[in-house]
DNA sequence: AAAAAAG
């Protein structure tokens, strides 16, 4: 490992650091920072959790010099409230001792003290398109000296929703500047149409490309939601010993505020973040779960990137999400800074062709979401606990888990080949062991302890999209009628490291 | 189609 310090990083920076326990940075801090300091465009990629925030924030506040002149000079945009203020605190932490000041600039909160401090002369502006733009046609924001600009979730930023207030922004800033765009997840298509806004940009996949974007130390599971009292399920989950907090993403709006005043009756402490929400209440429950006075916290996707909370071992997929890349970011809430977690995602009825895409695009090998329906109650007392916490399950529900094998996950749509790799090597062993992974328990690789990710030299980035293979349904599924199928035996824990054959007795419908 | 993001 390689310390801040010796990256380059200014003295004061490093105490900053130092004072919370940060000392030694991690991979994409080592490859981007470097680049970022001197002023290198870059687009950033790497998993979730890895501490991408630092490898464009330290070269942000480091290029603005030691005492900077009152005025906006940086601007990072984000795509929710919630993240906003998580990266101004980063920020925060690292100006802590330099008059560099920064402000968060988003909506749902009075206009005052963000005006205030924008007039007070602070440097560095973390905000969310609408109110960036708000302010900046009122005439109390001026980008124009915003010399550092920062797409945070950056194929979010770009991706049609947001597309056209990022085109807006960037028509209000210099065109000579320095341009970071950071993410776990790049399209190839994005990366294509972000070179529009960048000059000579580097590609930095801080990632081995054969291991693909799923967190090594992630546990997968997926279980078919059909006739599954999903409440009541989610319920016994959390009861788990040793769970520490859990997210839990919902679909809609409507159905977050319905669990989570269904889970609140049933005893749990629970907070919920989502749309419909005030923002007062939005970050009570944010402060809330972050402060652990709460642990269950039932979100929208507009908890799905970026939020870093500490000690998330469960995330809960209360419905599928739609598409892999939104998959790989809701699970990313736990297991990060190289601590275990576990993902757990029920699959409707209706979803199952959502679950096909994922599986195909992260390469999962785990085409079909559960062997099978069962009143079976055995499931949960094979969920597995993260390392370093202990306990098992306490009572025993329903169904029958099928627990995916990280290891050979590649996110075809997500990524995009650097220099001269060979196109479609991240293809091979795709089938290769589906069947023997049905049911089969598998440990999360091996020691968990490898954090996170080989190193792939920086390389430019002179590639177009490779079209992300197939997006569209795995067509081919049989429909069944609702009725239990035959009761398959109970797996029991491997003890085995994550080598291709299942553990020890450890097969279903045999 | 939903969610997010200005009010």
């Amino acid at each position: 490992m390689t310390t801040f310090a010796e990256l380059g990083v200014d003295q004061d920076i490093v105490e900053a650091l130092s004072a919370k326990g940060i000392v030694d940075a991690f991979p994409i801090q080592e490859q981007t920072i470097p680049l970022g300091l001197p002023g290198q465009d870059i687009i950033g990629q790497a998993k979730t959790g890895t501490g991408k925030t630092f490898g464009f924030g330290i070269p942000v506040v480091q290029r603005l010099g030691p005492t900077p002149a009152p005025g906006v000079k940086a601007l990072i945009v984000v795509p929710t409230r919630e993240l906003c203020v998580q990266v101004y605190e980063d920020m925060d932490m690292l100006t802590s001792n330099r008059p560099t000041s920064v402000v968060a600039i988003y909506g749902g909160k009075a206009y005052e003290g963000q005006i205030d401090q924008l007039k007070a002369g602070a440097q560095i502006v973390v905000g969310t398109p609408g109110r960036l733009i708000d302010l900046n046609n009122q005439r109390l924001l001026d980008l124009s000296h915003a010399t550092e600009v920062v797409l945070d979730e950056a194929d979010k930023m770009l991706d049609l929703g947001f597309l056209p207030d990022i085109e807006k922004i960037f028509s209000k800033v210099p065109a000579i500047r320095h341009t970071q765009l950071f993410s776990a997840t790049m399209p190839g298509p994005i990366v294509a149409l972000a070179r529009r806004f960048m000059s000579n940009p580097i590609h930095i996949r801080a990632t081995d490309p054969d291991e693909g974007l799923t967190q090594a130390n992630i546990n997968h599971l997926v279980y078919r939601a059909h006739s599954l009292d999903k409440d009541e399920v989610i319920a016994r989950i959390l009861q788990a010993d040793g769970r520490g907090k859990t997210v839990i993403f919902t679909r809609t709006k409507r159905a977050a505020q319905r669990l989570s005043d269904e889970l609140g009756d049933r005893g749990f402490n629970t907070a919920s973040v989502h749309g419909d929400m005030s923002q007062e209440a939005r970050e009570r429950s944010m402060a809330a779960f972050k402060a652990g006075k709460k642990d269950v916290l039932i979100a929208t996707d507009v908890a799905a990137r970026g939020i870093d909370v500490d000690d998330v071992t469960h995330v809960i997929n209360h419905t599928i999400p739609d598409d892999e890349k939104t998959y790989l970011h809701r699970a990313g809430r736990t297991g990060r800074a190289g601590k275990t977690g576990i993902a757990v995602t029920f699959v409707d009825w209706e979803d199952l062709h959502k679950w096909a895409l994922i599986n195909r695009a992260l390469e999962f090998g785990q085409p079909e979401p559960v062997e099978t329906y069962s009143s079976s109650p055995h499931l949960f007392s094979d969920l597995d606990i993260p390392a370093g916490t202990k306990g098992r399950i306490v009572t025993a529900p329903k169904t029958q888990a099928v627990r995916v094998q990280p290891e050979r996950a590649a996110d075809a749509a997500a990524e995009v080949e650097t220099n001269g790799e060979a196109p479609g090597r991240r293809r091979r062993r795709r089938r290769g062991g589906d069947s023997e992974r049905v049911g089969s328990t598998f440990e999360p690789a091996g020691g968990g302890a490898s954090a996170s990710a080989g190193q792939s030299g920086p390389s430019t980035d002179g590639d177009r999209s490779n079209d992300g293979g197939g997006t569209h349904d795995g067509g081919g599924k049989e429909h069944h009628d609702g009725k239990p199928a035959p009761r398959r035996r109970r797996r029991r824990r491997g003890g085995s490291g994550g080598g291709s054959a299942p553990a020890g007795g450890a097969t279903v419908g045999a």
